[in-house]
DNA sequence: TTGACAATTGAACAACTATTCAACTATAAT
DNA sequence: ATTATAGTTGAATAGTTGTTCAATTGTCAA
């Protein structure tokens, strides 16, 4: 009696297809690692933040402006893109100026953004 | 007096570096369907689903069975993903055959590993 | 036609999350 | 020292979402 048949309420159906695919899967903690890193830019928010940054470096007040947001908001999701480690920043005087810290966000980007336009 | 005095709790620091960014931004709505296709991926079992898909075309209870999670939640599962055009399907008798949709999402997935990788 | 199986669907529940609000820290200017 | 500004933070709230459960549809075989 296998496993599976306490975690799932079907039966195998192509048993060739699914040892082949289990085998093939990368490892469990991979794949969280790469929902998590989506995730974090799949929200409307970060994703404008990202591409403000992709542009320059901006200090917290140029980014609410830009975004016409409140300074706490876009704080508080600065802190979970620096927390992720896609964004990174530096102290100048009172302002924080934050910049991406990841060369893969813009080639994300770029291919998201050829997804959405071959969509239409 | 400007408009950005209402919908912003702070003041404009840089001009420049806000006007440029403002005038550099994707519209709205890509940028919101950016987002959402990002929301898509960024999940772990969507992931796990279509790194499957990736590999071969499959039926909603081999995938259940390699995910080792019930037929419902994978079959919503697809719903969502039918639905956001990453993956189509096919009848055939009493089975369903899912399969990408897609030709970016793979590209997509190996730039997030790349990100993980580089991470670590 | 009856029973079995693959898959879908809607409602309900629990868990999560984005924004707001208020209080707070830190730096700069007067 | 005092005031103003930039930014952070924690709690609370409202909205969203993934899974489960139960009921249902559609197809095949006996």
């Amino acid at each position: 009696m296998s496993k599976n048949e306490f975690v799932c309420d079907c039966n195998v159906i192509h048993k060739d297809v699914v040892d082949k695919t289990r085998k093939n899967m990368l490892e469990e903690d991979t794949l969280n690692k790469l929902a998590e890193f989506f995730k974090i830019v799949g929200d409307t928010t970060r994703v404008k933040i990202l591409f403000a940054l992709d542009q320059n470096e901006m200090c917290v007040c140029d980014i609410a402006n830009v975004l016409e947001m409140s300074k706490s908001s876009i704080s508080h999701q600065l802190g979970t893109l620096r927390r992720s480690g896609i964004v990174k920043c530096r102290k100048s005087g009172k302002e924080v100026f934050y910049m991406l810290d990841d060369e893969h966000v813009k080639q994300v980007f770029e291919i998201g953004v050829e997804h959405i336009e071959h969509k239409k």
